[in-house]
RNA sequence: GCCGAUAUAGCUCAGUGGUAGAGUAGCUGAUUCGUAAUCAGUUGGUCGUGGGUUCAAAUCCCACUAUCGGCUCCA
């Protein structure tokens, strides 16, 4: 198995084996919630029998197990794992009890001043009484609120494990110091903790990188540099195809298609703000020479198309008959993200997004975001994204990081409220989650490691009109000034993707298959015939090509299905004589012999359809 | 940016101080075959880059780069 190419693990054997053992997550589950909790103590007990200078800070269950966080002179290592994983069964085979016990503030100061733990003062600081600590046998005890196990007994030592090691920064803040974390998963048996083994297997086999890699989608080099995807043919046609999609379904709405250049004048982005409050999360300033560096007078890269659009909407007199003005563009941004930030397509630093900025009259921002919000949920309709939150990504009032007036704030911030009310979405609040000009509708996705992105997005924007001094000419004759909204229902291009392909798990639906068809020859004196065939369904402008390897039906089968191609059609003496292709498809299997017309028939409807063939 | 790990053939990986390997892909030949791997032969690597230690480095040390996990950040 080793020694297979990674694509052989897509096989149907692999994949048929579907999950009877329910895994809960730890909110939705009191066992696990002691469990975790107490298993997150055994192995603190543990770190700190083995590693005596390390301090114990903060060790909460998280939805598939648990961390704690040490402060420790020296990092952990893989090899640490494993000697502190046999202290903790050691612990666990100890029986020891676990007493709950309920102390006064004084109290606890008192204890913790005796071992000597900072951090556990500061955390003490921040408890509500009653405090509580939990104690493990006679040694060793943590403030907790709990809940746990009785006996660590309950624990079974089969059944939990510790996963990896990572730096953390102590408060979650890259000011204060770095601390060692510990994440391990913990349950009620080893048949549970073997289905969990096996589906962060599974989940990896949907990784998009490696997805990427094995379908050839697209690909990055050191030449070219840390976060910057290179986009082959199969990845631009699946590009494309969803560019188009969305184009189409702009036009049908009255979107104005622009195009706007890479890069501008450094003071485009000084008018803007993004200058003042983002300079660093740009690439660096072009410039002619170091006299132009120093009076700051240059080009850079763009880090957002808004700018460019609102040169746009400047460029006239603009009537109210004229609005809403709905400008939209697939543009290309940069940003120098952190290096450790980087990562597969979801985190770029070059990326394009379906980006379009809409001028409207204060009258019309209501009915235009619902519109806006009515494109993106039916875009991830069409695209069957179902498992998305939508978040009210709102300014965190105690930041300095935001430009424009409370005003603007407030006025803003309501109108999206007001939106995901009407329409009677589910929703919570990100506070402090607000782009630095105004608040955002976001949505939010998973990908194959549970890890949350924001796709599409709905701003609400008083602040830049204000900037950029935009008006238009009211019916009565006066000067007023537009209010804009930002949208991207993908986000970005390369994001979309990247969870694209691991939603579907490299399986495209038809419509957005690189290669929706391939035709196969049982013999190589067919290969004229499957050739004139793709001929024909090129023309119509299916995406079908023809495999000439030579190689026996069954390699042939096997290369199209590792592949993932949606439609084979396989081409014997029957065929050719008959005019027909015997279809095998992904989804169905063996279909049989249909005529030439038909396949193509059915071929044009169910791309049409957004549906299977 | 921070903590840690990793980097060997197009791909997936083995190789812990003594002449660089396997499978697969590619190429060549034979086979002309009916629904997930036909057989044989064969090309291919400054072992990420640059330094150092050593008689000798893929292997040990240092720096850098990239990737992976996490943290922080994210317009």
């Amino acid at each position: 198995m080793v020694n297979q190419p990674s694509v052989i693990s897509e096989s149907p054997d692999s994949q048929e084996k579907p999950a009877k053992i329910h895994l809960p997550r730890t909110s939705e589950s009191e066992t696990l919630k002691k469990i975790r909790h107490t298993t997150s103590h055994v192995m603190a007990m543990a770190v700190q029998k083995l590693f005596p200078k390390a301090q114990v800070t903060i060790g909460p269950w998280i939805e598939n197990g648990f961390y704690y966080d040490f402060d420790s002179p020296e990092p952990f290592t893989e090899k640490d794992l494993k000697a502190i994983k046999k202290e903790m069964i050691k612990i666990i085979n100890r029986k020891l009890p676990v007493i709950r016990e309920e102390v006064s503030r004084e109290e606890a100061e008192r204890r913790i001043k005796t071992i000597n733990e900072p951090y556990k003062l500061e955390i003490l600081e921040g408890l509500q009484e009653p405090i509580t600590i939990y104690h493990l046998g006679e040694q060793w005890w943590d403030l907790c609120a709990g809940p746990h196990v009785e006996n660590t007994a309950e624990l079974n030592p089969q059944a939990f494990e510790l996963e990896t090691v990572a730096g953390a920064y102590w408060r979650g803040d890259a000011t204060k110091a770095q601390l060692q974390r510990i994440y391990g998963t913990a349950w009620e048996n080893p048949e549970q903790l073997e289905e969990y083994k096996r589906r962060k297997e599974e989940a990896l086999r949907r990784d998009h990188r490696k997805l990427g890699k094995e379908l050839g989608l697209f690909i990055f080099t050191d030449d070219v540099g840390p976060g910057l995807p290179l986009w082959t043919p199969k990845g631009t046609i699946l590009r494309s195809t969803l560019e188009d999609f969305l184009k189409q379904e702009q036009l049908k709405r009255g979107y104005l298609p622009v195009v706007t250049p890479h890069i501008a004048r450094v003071d485009l982005f000084k008018t803007s703000g993004h200058w003042q409050k983002y300079k660093e999360d740009m690439f660096p300033m072009m410039a002619d020479d170091e006299e132009a560096k120093a009076v700051e007078q240059g080009f850079v890269l763009k880090p957002m198309n808004c700018p460019f659009h609102i040169q746009i909407y400047k460029s006239e007199l603009r009537s109210y008959r004229e609005l809403p003005m709905r400008l939209a563009e697939f543009g290309t941004v940069y940003r120098y993200e952190q290096s450790g930030e980087l990562g597969g397509l979801t985190r770029v630093r070059g990326f394009t997004v379906d980006d379009s900025h809409l001028f409207v009259t204060p009258e019309q921002l209501d009915a235009e975001f619902l519109n806006v919000v009515d494109l993106i949920l039916s875009v991830f309709k069409s695209l069957q994204l179902k498992n998305f939150k939508a978040r009210l990504s709102f300014r965190d009032p105690a930041s300095d990081k935001y430009i424009g007036s409370d005003e603007a704030w407030e006025t803003s911030q309501n109108a999206i409220r007001r939106a995901v009310e009407t329409l009677g979405m589910n929703y919570f609040e990100g506070i402090g989650e607000a782009a630095f000009y105004g608040p955002k509708l976001d949505f939010i996705f998973q990908d194959a490691l549970d890890r949350e992105w924001q796709l599409g997005t709905v701003q609400v924007d008083y602040n830049l009109p204000e900037r950029f001094e935009l008006e238009y000419v009211a019916e009565d004759g006066s000067r007023k000034r537009p209010v804009m909204i930002h949208r991207a229902p993908f986000g970005s291009l390369e994001r979309l993707i990247g969870i694209l392909i691991e939603e579907y798990a490299g399986d495209f639906p038809l419509w957005l298959a690189p290669i929706q068809i391939r035709l196969l020859s049982v013999k190589d004196e067919f290969l004229p015939y499957i050739q004139n065939v793709v001929k024909e369904l090129q023309v119509l402008g299916i995406r079908a090509e023809a495999d000439t390897s030579g190689e026996r039906l069954g390699k042939q089968i096997r290369n199209a299905e590792t592949q993932k191609i949606p439609v084979m059609a396989i081409v014997g003496e029957k065929e050719v004589e008959s005019n027909s292709l015997n279809i095998r498809t992904r989804a169905s299997g063996e279909l049989g012999a249909l005529s030439v017309a038909e396949v193509i028939e059915r071929m044009k409807q169910a791309i049409e359809n957004y549906s299977d063939f």
